[in-house]
Order: C-alpha cells, then structure tokens, then sequence
DNA sequence: CTGGATCCTGCCCGATACTG
DNA sequence: CAGTATCGGGCAGGATCCAG
C-alpha cells in the first residue's frame, strides 16, 4: 500500500468529493415533487396543508419526505409557531429561490413546445 | 347523466389537457438520467456507446429507455447509419438544444451553491 | 395540524440472454 | 454495435394508524 495518494495531491480528491457531491445534490432536485414543491412556494409563505393542496396529487408522505430533503440541503426554510394546533410555515431561503428561477426556465419551456412535443409524439407512436 | 359539459365549454378541456400534458412532459423530464443525457449530448453527436460511456453509472437499459422516450417527445433525433457493425448517432434537435440551456443553469446552480449546502446538510445531520 | 412509523404492493431497474 | 424481452430483488410510495 501507498502512503501518498495515487495520481497526486490532495486537490484531485477535492475534486472527486465535489463531483459526487454535484451528483447527490443533481440526484435530490431532480425528482418530480421537489421541483413542484419549489415551483409552488414561490416567493410565497405556505403552510404544510396549503402545500398539500397547491401541488396537485402529491401524497403525505411524499410531501414530508421531500421538504425535510430540501430543508437538509438549505432550500426552504422551515418555521415552527409555537401554538395549538402547530403552525408550520415553509418558505424559500436564498438559494432555493436562486433554483426556482432555473425551474421556472423549464416550465417556460414546457410550455413553448408542448405543441412540438404532442405532435412528435403522435408521429412516433405510429 | 348530463349531455352538456360540466363547468361548460370545450376551452376548459383543452387546458385541463394541455395541463396534463404538461405534467407528463414534467415527469418525463425531470428525471435524472434523462437530464445528464441530454447534458452529454449537448452540441455534439454521440453514438449509443458514447453515450454510454459518458453519462457515467447508466445501465445499458436505462439508456435505451430514456433514449426512446427522448425521441418520441422529439428532444434528440436518432439516425441509423446502413452497415455494419451497425453505426447509430444521437444528436439534440432544436427543442432538445432549448432544454439543454435550462439545464446548463441547474448546472451552474448546483455549483454554486455546493458550499452551501454542504454545510447545511452538516448543521442539520446534527 | 404536523409529521412521524409501519405495512404492503407495484414498479423500477440491473442482470442476463437473445435478435438483427 | 444497437436494441429488445424476460426475470427477480429491492425500493419507492400509498394507506393507515399513532403521537404531540
């Protein structure tokens, strides 16, 4: 066994860290709900239950589960009300909102070519 | 059973369809190895192997799947090259090419925010 | 109201083998 | 080389119940 890393220094395992870091985080926000999640806070304040009803179909679980990811990674911003019942709010933080700019590219661009796409699709499915 | 619609009118169809289309190209889309397909491609043309071997971690399988459906929502067009061995490339249409400038942004966000959420994700592992 | 924990089902996806 | 079909294990995700 070596004692010193193999191609060299210590910044080529910086990068590698970094690279698959890029992957987990890119694996997180690329998933259907978090996405929509984001998309639906907006610069908005929203409570749990007002989520569940702004994005449309998605599950309880899926919900919770989703916003404690984005949470973790410092996305949105999570506020407990100590009162009876509980008020838990949910805002976007900085770079969340940051995220949700290149979001709303992509529903501009759903939106662009849905006719592209509708008609592709009937071309290629026969 | 009622003969007229219900809220009333055809538009109203139309854009509870074009929604719903629009949801399922989300969902097509904002899938990870889809994504970093379509970051591979960028403006280059690949072969089926190329793409293999630069979308690092995809399966034989997922690839062809997700090439398929790429084609068939008209994102990246597929020509097949008459000999043998057989020689079939891949390349962005113009559409596919608009989808990739948006990506490109989620990109340069995951880079710079990589800070970030590092050290958000270990204040919160606590 | 918020949000865990648990169970259970269906499907995703990887491995493999097979055609052109 | 490119692509499809099949099988099987594992996990995503819905339903439900409970706790604060």
């Amino acid at each position: 066994m070596v004692t010193k890393q193999f191609s060299g220094s210590s910044e080529d395992a910086d990068l590698r860290r970094a690279d698959s870091l890029a992957r987990e985080i890119f694996s997180d926000v690329a998933n259907k709900w978090a996405l929509l999640i984001i998309e639906s806070l907006g610069e908005r304040t929203l409570r749990f239950s007002e989520l569940r009803n702004e994005v449309e179909g998605v599950s309880h679980k899926m919900l919770a589960q989703n916003l404690r990811m984005l949470e973790r990674n410092g996305l949105v911003e999570r506020t407990v009300h100590p009162v009876v019942p509980p008020r838990v709010e949910y805002t976007l933080t900085e770079p969340g909102q940051a995220l949700r700019v290149t979001i709303d590219g992509l529903c501009d661009w759903t939106h662009r070519y849905l006719g592209h796409i509708e008609t592709s699709r009937h071309r290629f499915d026969a």
